[in-house]
DNA sequence: GCTAAGATATTGTTCAACAATTCTCAATAG
DNA sequence: CTATTGAGAATTGTTGAACAATATCTTAGC
């Protein structure tokens, strides 16, 4: 057995979380969850903490643990975060290695063949890619795991968005632009779209959640 | 009870790991440890969860849990880190309330009057103070957090530092400009001399480091 | 001195029982 | 009718034990 059962539980959780199954703010009680995966309460335990350690869900003491809730403010301070790593990255840009660099330009390659395919799903994780690439030319692990959790968190926040081609389109091109401004070492103009991008990008989604949010009236 | 036992274990731990009595690379048995705390294993290893999550001990995989060894590798990828947060604060110190930009003048302050009275740990804790002021000017929780775990790891390096005098004398005077450029609102000064001032912080420390290497030949 | 097989010790995983805490909900006082 | 309180139910926290898997140490043989 080369995966314990904690972690095969984890990857189930995992995806009925992301796959809208349990929904933000459920609880996931210890006895049901357990009975009905036919596992100890110590194993699901177990489980939950490596979700925890996602960021998937969060423990409140003697209360259990619930699907975490990514709330407009979180939203709001992740895209505050990102600024501050993607462009901490492209001011490390002109020191980056090339394999840093040429990462860039592939994530925006494969959006661009998955969006000329129609398939807008794959546009989404290339998108993820690109931003992460941008982060990692600071060539800091730490930066790098900071932006997976941060990501992370940003998928539960993109249940709430009704259309994902609607939303990653107008990006698109933006892509394109910042790598080619990075190609040419337009290094501050760079800097600037990436700031008015994410501004751009927030308000999106926070619109669609401030939407989301009537509709439960 | 309001702290669960878990909780309360990994603050011993913690005291001992930060105040060397478990100095980095010591392996932490769990029935050894479980014996000498009086809890049981399972409850260990729970605390032993919340001590990696701030990275202050590692897990290795059948092997059982070490107090963390920070590397000077790791020291400049920290220090790359607290860069991007810490000027990212700066720049955004423009649209910082008033309390967060006072904080950053009072640490300062703090660390003066430290290093008047001749307490030199109390001019250390007031320098941590200061940077993380400069950081928490971006006004994230998330950004906050990070700093809070970067420091944390950094003070386990610091152990192999000889003198918090002679190490932190220099940057007494550099912090008050800092503090000064911005109260000025000189932000782009500011930046480029955090830039400069943290390049050479990492260089004492990794220098101190490498000395503290060559007398275990 | 070095290698390999076996013995020992430690961590990984799971379980069931008990303790401590929170939650539910009806009864009561205002 | 609302708010409070308290007993009981439901849930999580903690423990100790057992067994499995892995690493480390010991020893025999070359």
């Amino acid at each position: 057995m080369t995966l314990s059962t904690a972690q095969r539980v984890a990857d189930v959780l995992r995806e009925r979380i992301e796959g809208g199954g349990l929904p933000p703010g459920t609880r996931l009680s210890e006895e049901a969850l357990g009975r009905d995966l036919g596992i100890s309460r110590n194993t699901l335990r177990e489980a939950f903490r490596l979700l925890i350690h996602e960021s998937l869900v969060v423990h409140r003491l003697n209360r259990g643990v619930f699907v975490r809730v990514v709330d407009p403010a979180d939203v709001t301070d992740i895209y505050r975060v990102r600024a501050a790593l993607e462009c901490a990255g492209v001011r490390a840009a002109a020191g980056a290695g090339q394999p840093l660099r040429e990462a860039v330009t592939a994530a925006v390659d494969g959006a661009e063949r998955a969006a000329a395919a129609g398939d807008w799903q794959e546009v989404g994780s290339a998108d993820l890619r690109f931003h992460r690439a941008l982060a990692a030319l600071s060539g800091s692990p730490r930066i790098d795991a900071a932006m997976d959790r941060l990501m992370a968190e940003l998928r539960l926040a993109f249940h709430a968005m009704p259309s994902a081609h609607r939303f990653h389109e107008p990006f698109l091109e933006r892509n394109r632009a910042l790598a080619t401004l990075l190609e040419d070492g337009e290094y501050g103009r760079a800097e600037s779209e990436l700031t008015t991008y994410l501004d751009d990008a927030l308000e999106l989604i926070l619109g669609a959640l401030q939407e989301r949010e009537g509709e439960n009236a």
